[in-house]
RNA sequence: GGCUCCGUAGCUCAGUUGGAUAGAGCAGCCGCCUUCUAAGCGGCAGGUCGCAGGUUCGAGUCCUGCCGGAGUCGCCA
């Protein structure tokens, strides 16, 4: 039940009939106008400019807004649920619902619980989310935390609204630098062998995390290895070391709750390993579109760069589809870029049907945002929709002060210490409070804090109050049933307070916040709203403390008593499903 | 130099896809605990929404140009 799509469309049928009526032009776009909460509550439960958006077909037809407005409100008027009506401003029609609407939307709230917001099963089609895709070169830092619980929050979000998606990971595993990591567990595996192998040198990964690796290739292979050339051992060591680090981002995300359905390696679809060449594939698709072509790109602008080198080669034509300059295919050493086989890898999400594509990626990949868009564009005749999601770099702090984090590799804070450190529910909740482009401090000391300065623990406090007040209800009334389905008895007319119609009013905001941050692909407005709606839920139960015939449990008034039970459990449910989108807990008690 | 993102209270940030008098939290000041967990709540004060134009009934939001910051700029991923 959202009130403010219901009425939205009575409002689109109104129109309509006025447009019959010839009253207004004949096609007139009913998308333009809404029907919102207005910011100040003085200005009643619901808010259309309805009348000002058609301003100039109104004027064509020889009224003005206001007279139109005026008119709109008349068969407002008519509606059963509609108390009081107004027009103001320039043409603002101001509406005052009748209680029983909210009461309606309690109900409504008690029957569905957790489902109460979730949208339709959506005719959109599937959505494809692709996030974290992080090198499988060593474990996570804390860098790769945001974009992983951002993609995986967007995940929750968009099957919450009724879209299905599926979550992946792209494994960049074909670049040289996984070759780099083979090296550097083979160093490990002679040194597994009893071999003195003195410090790492420069250029190979020294973490401790490939002993395991060199030690398994030990057992696995003697010393059989040793003495072979490096084309003979590096495809063994690529395949364990790269296997061993994914086994081990796997576990790095499993402690955040976060879980991919598809793995897509880079190098399978570049048929390195004998397998069909994925790639060559989509270029040549592309090719076939006219897209691709031989041919020379200008030397780079501004910084004169020296090992520019003048060269023919393979480019795809972004331009076409408003990228700055045409993008390389081919490296000159024959293999193929990282964008070529990002192509390829896009070419098999839309060739499985998802027209609808998210990617999550750091902000330092912003340059690479338009030839991408560029190649799903080709690829699919522009069917497909690729929306890009940026996020800003964190900044770790400890009680304000940056958090150092030298390049010294080895240095570096992983995200298994950090979330071993302030769990899970922090980690998640903080990414999810700003916005995926805006920078991020992240506050170790502040994240456990319990203290209203850390919002995670004010929301996730926020719920457990509710389930403690439930608990102190149900000792004052052995008797009451608190399921929340059998709150159907409770005569919610009892709910009279400014603080419970402030707090339903919140209640049935929820399924357009979520409506809203899922087309907008942005979690973090659902993180606000859950914030908000434990600031009114603390404030209303303090009320209680100064006039106690506030306080939901009243031992002398059973039924008020049940009605605003009914009502705390209802901002229960509405918490913890806000919560559940966000990835986060809803504890029941905080000690 | 090109492109992308950002610029809102002293600080950290929201701002309902163009709506009404721009909002929270922190910091500052003033109040509230014989408690449904004060791990909280209320109040006061705080603003040329970077600057200048433009679009229209209406701009923090859209367009253009500047200023300032971050990122990025063929063969890294």
């Amino acid at each position: 039940m959202n009130v403010y799509a219901d009425f939205q469309s009575r409002l689109a049928a109104m129109l309509e009939k006025r447009v019959a009526a010839g009253e207004l032009l004949r096609d007139l776009d009913l998308d333009r106008f809404v029907v919102e909460p207005p910011r100040d509550a003085a200005h009643g439960d619901l808010s259309t400019n309805a009348a000002m958006v058609y301003a100039r077909e109104i004027k064509l037809a020889g009224s003005t807004p206001r007279a139109f407005a005026e008119s709109l409100s008349a068969d407002l008027a008519r509606e059963p649920d509609v108390l009081k009506i107004e027009v103001a401003g320039p043409g603002f029609i101001n509406i005052v619902l009748k209680p029983e609407v909210y009461q309606q939307v309690l109900r409504t709230i008690l029957v569905e619980g957790e489902r109460y917001g979730a949208g339709p099963r959506s005719k959109s089609g599937p959505v494809n989310v692709e996030y974290v895709s992080a090198n499988p070169t060593g474990p996570m830092h804390v860098g790769h935390a945001r974009g992983a619980v951002f993609g995986d929050a967007l995940a929750n979000l968009l099957q919450f609204s009724g879209r299905d998606a599926v979550r992946e990971y792209y494994i960049n595993d074909a670049g040289a630098q996984v070759d780099v990591l083979a090296r550097s567990a083979f160093l490990r595996y002679r040194e597994a062998l009893g071999e003195d192998v003195g410090p790492i040198p420069d250029g190979l990964y020294p973490g401790d995390y490939l002993k395991a690796v060199g030690e398994t290739m030990a057992r696995e292979f003697g010393p059989a290895l040793r003495e072979k050339p490096e084309p003979q051992w590096l495809p063994l060591a690529r395949k364990r070391a790269t296997d061993a680090m994914m086994a081990m981002i796997r576990d790095d995300l499993a402690a955040l709750h976060i879980e991919h359905e598809v793995f897509a390696s880079e190098r399978e679809l570049t048929g390195a390993d004998g397998g069909v060449d994925r790639v060559r594939e989509a270029i040549e698709a592309l090719r076939a579109k006219g897209f691709v072509y031989e041919g020379r790109l200008p030397p780079p602008k501004g910084a004169p760069s020296d090992d520019w080198e003048d060269r023919e080669q393979t480019l795809f034509r972004s331009t076409e589809f408003g990228d700055d300059v045409d993008r390389p295919l081919i490296k000159s050493d024959g293999g193929y870029t990282y964008f070529a086989g990002d192509i390829a890898y896009h070419k098999t999400k839309i060739d499985r049907g998802f027209l609808t594509l998210v990617d999550v990626w750091g902000a330092d990949h912003g340059g690479y945002v338009k030839r991408m868009q560029a190649a799903v564009a080709a690829l699919s005749d522009n069917r497909a929709r690729l929306d890009i999601r940026l996020c800003q770099l964190v900044r770790l702090m400890r009680g304000g002060e940056p958090v150092k984090m030298s390049k010294r590799s080895g240095d570096f804070v992983t995200l298994r210490e950090v979330v071993d450190e302030v769990g899970a529910d922090a980690v998640r909740f903080i990414m999810l409070m700003r916005k995926n482009d805006a920078p991020l401090d992240f506050d170790l000391a502040k994240v456990i804090e319990q203290s209203q300065d850390n919002p995670v623990f004010y929301v996730q406090y926020a719920h457990a109050r509710v389930r403690s007040v439930l608990r102190q209800g149900q000792a004052a009334f052995p008797d009451f049933d608190l399921a929340p389905s059998a709150f159907a008895g409770a005569d919610l007319a009892l709910l009279t307070d400014d603080g419970e119609r402030d707090l339903m009013r919140a209640l049935a905001q929820y399924p357009r916040t979520v409506l809203q941050a899922a087309e907008a692909h942005e979690p973090h407005r659902v993180a606000f709203f859950a914030h908000e709606l434990a600031t009114r839920f603390h404030a209303h139960w303090n009320r209680g403390k100064d006039l106690r015939s506030l306080r939901f449990v009243n031992e002398n008034n059973g039924k008020l008593s049940y009605a605003r039970l009914s009502l705390v459990t209802a901002v229960g449910l509405v918490l913890a499903s806000a919560l559940s989108i966000l990835g986060v807990s809803a504890p029941e008690e905080m000690r």
